[in-house]
DNA sequence: CGACGCCTTGAAGGCGCTCAATCAACGTGG
DNA sequence: CCACGTTGATTGAGCGCCTTCAAGGCGTCG
């Protein structure tokens, strides 16, 4: 079961401010509010549901470390991966106004999180509309991000598909400061990455040694070092407008 | 060009407030200011765009009458359509908080829209905070629907992908009173279905084919008919849910 | 050291693609 | 009223990306 612990260095909202304020200033009544913001810190193993599918929801989740992911499965058990969250992302953000799940969210990876009522961040809301505008702005990315990977998985081929996709992890990790040198940690198997691709296991593995070969990518155990970004997006067929970046260099 | 008409039947703004009714009851106040919402009605063409990637909105646009999908294109020219509307819904809602389009937005078949500038929409969302919360959820549900589309498209072959489209679109379309007896217009050519569905136009002619052939549907000059709903739902693992209707039968 | 999880590799087959030609429906102009 | 062009639906043949089904390798951990 998931122990409750506090963070070391930061309070937990500090990650959701920071995010906000890369598209407006906040006031310091803003800033407060959201300071203040009780959040239940929580740690997860790899591998767990945060929620299911179906659920009633009654609070939302903060990334604080780590890695979440959306997926649904087929009749047939197939699983679909249809989002990556990396740090400061709010994964369910969207069961504030949709109670009912229609996704279920696990951990990829050892991760943690922290929880807030909802009745809170309407509260927040409520006292400073600003906030509602910047949280629903947050949604409008998330399916900013769901558009193109629909593009990506029905247009491209196996191997732009996956190069396309560790160019937006890239770009999204730096953004929050996880990625140093191009490279970051990234505790995801390769069956997993299949499944956010549409792709088999057995094909992501050919298509990981292929960009090997191509020396655009380095990966093992956990860690994905991009050799040449630049050559990866243009395998990729990557645009980083989508991701609605605001003050990004390489976006 | 487009030329400007005025709507025989209805206000422009009665399918808005009928859709945003469903999820709850809006007070007179919130009713007169929708009401009041000026909007300007324009008549469009087949296959012409509504706004195009890049550009920056001012306005965001309510579908009265026909079908708008939106689009995507790959370097490579090939083009991905990621959603499709019907009548009520707003294509570009998303424009209100994210000005520069991720998406272009085009009709499908000759249709009528309603634009709003987003300074009245704004304007009347902070008089009416539940109108806000209204919007929003309804720029959830298009990201449900998303979700659903890269589901779909990742995880099931083209036969059963054609199938759940379908359903979706039907059910859809039953929710605003477009869909008499299982069968519906729809002015879409299987090109444009196969660029949703992420297959090839000659495939999806074969898919066509075989669900015509098992009886499923019937199709022929934009018109679409759903001969048996429950066997097209189990084809095509079609559930619901993601919809989020609320005062559906069907659902 | 054995078990387990994950990565890797091989071979065979199928779903969907590509390329191309034909057909059907419709609108247009002569 | 018909020849013609255009657009979309249909069909065929061949090929290739990716899947499926296995088996084997490798590192980690109890």
């Amino acid at each position: 079961m998931p122990g409750v612990r506090s963070l070391n260095r930061h309070s937990p909202n500090t990650l959701m401010i920071r995010k906000l304020e890369s598209i407006f200033k906040l006031t310091d009544g803003e800033k407060r509010v959201l300071q203040d913001l009780p959040v239940q810190v929580e740690s997860l193993r790899a591998e767990q549901d945060i929620i299911r599918i179906g659920e009633r929801a009654s609070r939302s989740c903060l990334l604080l470390e780590g890695f979440t992911c959306v997926y649904k499965l087929t009749s047939e058990g197939k699983r679909q991966i249809m989002a990556v969250h990396v740090p400061g992302d709010m994964p369910d953000l969207q069961s504030l106004h949709l109670k009912v799940m229609d996704i279920s969210i696990a951990s990829i990876g050892p991760s943690v999180v922290g929880f807030i009522q909802h009745d809170d961040l309407r509260e927040a809301c409520e006292q400073y509309p600003r906030l509602t505008a910047a949280l629903w702005r947050e949604t409008l990315v998330d399916a900013s991000i769901y558009r193109d990977w629909i593009l990506n998985i029905g247009q491209r081929s196996a191997y732009p598909r996956v190069a396309h996709l560790l160019c937006e992890l890239l770009i999204r990790l730096k953004a929050v400061g996880f990625a140093e040198d191009d490279s970051f940690h990234l505790p995801i198997t390769q069956a997993e990455l299949a499944d956010a691709i549409g792709i088999t296991p057995v094909h992501m593995n050919r298509v990981f040694q292929a960009l090997r070969a191509d020396e655009l990518i380095e990966a093992s155990r956990g860690k994905v070092a991009i050799l040449d970004e630049r050559r990866l997006r243009e395998e990729g067929d990557f645009d980083p407008l989508y991701l609605h970046l605001i003050n990004s260099v390489s976006a």
